[in-house]
DNA sequence: AGGGGCGATGTTCACGTGAACATGCCGCGT
DNA sequence: ACGCGGCATGTTCACGTGAACATCGCCCCT
């Protein structure tokens, strides 16, 4: 019965038996198996292929067997878009980001698919390119269309507040990177305790002040660090020197560090992230301001870089895998309580990594 | 007619057409906007409603205005589940990769789900945590059982071989990172161009050999750089040293700097990677090896912080927006052809750019 | 031995959408 | 004036799945 080279009759069989077909017999392979081949070849109803599929108990020994071997016969796959469609949830969670390149929404995105996996789970991506505010509610439109059950927003808030009112009623949210604590569920590092730990960390060394290059004022996690930057210092009572503005990049690091380079009294520097650190390192290379001898440098993220810079960065480790994690068990728990009501905010722990970039001021 | 607060009346009355409810008068808002809840509001069928939603025409202008009216009223999305369904093709890409945190894996990610986007179809991630055969062919399963046409494969083929018959036929594929040019369509950037490129720099520049960090044997990428490099020093004549192994790392880079630093005939190194690059600097660095004046280093991959190493560093260009663009468009053409039969490869360009960490060796 | 109950399996139907076909209306030509 | 054609809209049905209900047979208990 299953020695006589069955795949070869079956499938033909099985595709014959939908209407359209084209009419070509050698041709294409065949579009899709459904439960009721299975069943067919099985010699039982449809509903016990799909009792089998989910395993169900009630399906007696032999009879699973039969089921079975059928569908690896056929290489049957059971349809997702049937299964939602019944079912009314499609397991998919949207993800809207701007730039995966960044650092760490990549890292984020990696473990929420992760995790999302493990809960069965998939990914669905929707990237904003440029972010306007077009873009931000065309992508929560086109969420709202798609499969999806629940969706993680990785950007500034602000951007947001007219867009979740595209997406249909019983899709939760979860944002990181904001503090919109009150309407959406917000996982986050703690970027304010990450930041006073830089700054204390260079007043405890004996820096009379901290000079700081900061994020785009657009971001959120830019705000808090800055702001966090000075509420330190002026509880110690040191003076505030006017923050460098930066976007991000190294180059924008390497800009500030050229004009932190001709500021004598600059003894250290906190820099938002540690790409701005690292073009701050290159700058104060070349003016020949010795780090950390001359100038201290803290970082922010703890990119796997960081360590093998020169010198190697002090640094706030962040764990985005821990905030992806989190992101995922926030949208689950709505999904599956039902309950939209407790937004709240979620913030993961950062730490404190000292390399060689910090020293105590030099002693004159 | 639409000044007396439609919206609050007739959501629940087109809620309570359903079944279920769970008899919650104003608990939870309402499940789903379906057809039929616009139909009946617009006074008209749901086929109606299908052809405005699909902008078809031979609906009239004041019955079109109608039926807008209704949807905007109610927030109809149109149910992607449904549509899958009864076309059998989902508008979604799969992409399975390993480590999203991989230097360009991230950026061509991000390229494949833009262009995706821009042509209608959604991105669905599987990430593999670790790369074990097994691992692999969970992830094809699971792919094989979601709502995908097609599925972009971002990874060391070799792991693939047997994977790919999890997935259902009619799913298309396109490979990253690999020479399976003869079953699958791959789409890559030049590897052998971009690091010969490298390799005839230096020996320009005047050095009598390169040395060669490689990065894991495991890597297509990695054996195809470190042919390259082979083949150019042996084309030229020049003594080929023994490659040090790398892992892609800055760590593996900064160990076999460590070692280079102690050969002293080596003047110039090709590191496989730019984060492997990082490595060396900071271990000549610490040698008291001066780069360029004692060594010159090229990196490949031109991360964005290349240009701020210090020295800046000479490194291949890889454009992966491109190639994650021809990823898509290579997946669409399968899908809309139909035509599965030409797999070829596709390389994308890369480019040298020459910064500041290569100079001819120190004239003795 | 007969009936009741339970376990295994089959049948029916709805989920939301859109193609195919059906209907009905209006206008134009003869 | 009558009929026919074309266009706007309605009706039916299938896509693949699985819950709910129906059926059938077997075993156990009295």
């Amino acid at each position: 019965m299953d020695l006589n080279g069955p795949e070869q009759q079956v499938a033909p069989v099985a595709g014959g038996a939908r209407r359209g077909g084209s009419g070509v017999p050698g041709g294409r392979r065949k579009q899709r198996v459904s439960m009721a081949d299975v069943a067919k070849l099985a010699g039982v109803s449809s509903q016990t292929v799909s009792r089998v599929s989910n395993g169900h108990t009630g399906v007696i020994g032999s009879t699973r067997e039969q089921v079975l071997a059928a569908m690896r016969e056929l290489g049957y796959r059971p349809n997702s878009a049937a299964r939602a469609l019944r079912y009314g949830r499609f397991n998919t969670i949207g993800v809207i980001l701007f730039s995966l390149s960044s650092t760490g929404s990549s890292r984020t995105v990696e473990a929420i698919a992760t995790h999302a996996a493990a809960e069965g789970y998939a990914i669905t991506l929707i990237p904003i390119d440029v972010a306007t505010q077009d873009n931000v509610l065309g992508a929560f439109t086109r969420m709202g269309e798609l499969a999806v059950d629940a969706v993680i927003v990785i950007m500034e808030i602000h951007l947001l507040d007219t867009a979740t009112v595209q997406l249909p009623p019983g899709v939760h949210v979860v944002v990181v990177d904001s503090d919109a604590g009150d309407r959406y569920g917000v996982v986050d590092t703690d970027q304010a305790d990450g930041a006073r730990g830089a700054v204390r960390h260079l007043l405890e060394l004996g820096h009379r002040t901290v000079w700081h290059v900061s994020g785009p004022g657009s971001s959120y996690a830019a705000q808090r660090r800055a702001q966090a930057w000075r509420t330190v210092l002026e509880a110690a009572g040191r003076p505030v020197p006017v923050p460098l503005d930066g976007d991000w990049s190294a180059e924008s690091g390497y800009t500030a560090g050229l004009r932190l380079a001709e500021e004598p009294d600059c003894t250290a520097v906190f820099a938002a992230n540690d790409q701005m650190a690292l073009g701050l390192l290159r700058a104060f290379h070349e003016r020949g301001r010795s780090v950390p001898a001359d100038i201290s440098v803290v970082g922010f993220d703890d990119t796997p870089d960081a360590a093998f810079f020169i010198p190697p960065l002090t640094t706030v480790h962040q764990d985005f895998a821990e905030v992806g994690r989190r992101c995922v068990e926030g949208v689950l728990r709505q999904i599956r309580t039902g309950d939209d009501s407790r937004p709240g905010t979620d913030l993961v722990p950062a730490r404190l990594v000292v390399r060689d970039s910090t020293a105590p001021p030099r002693t004159t």
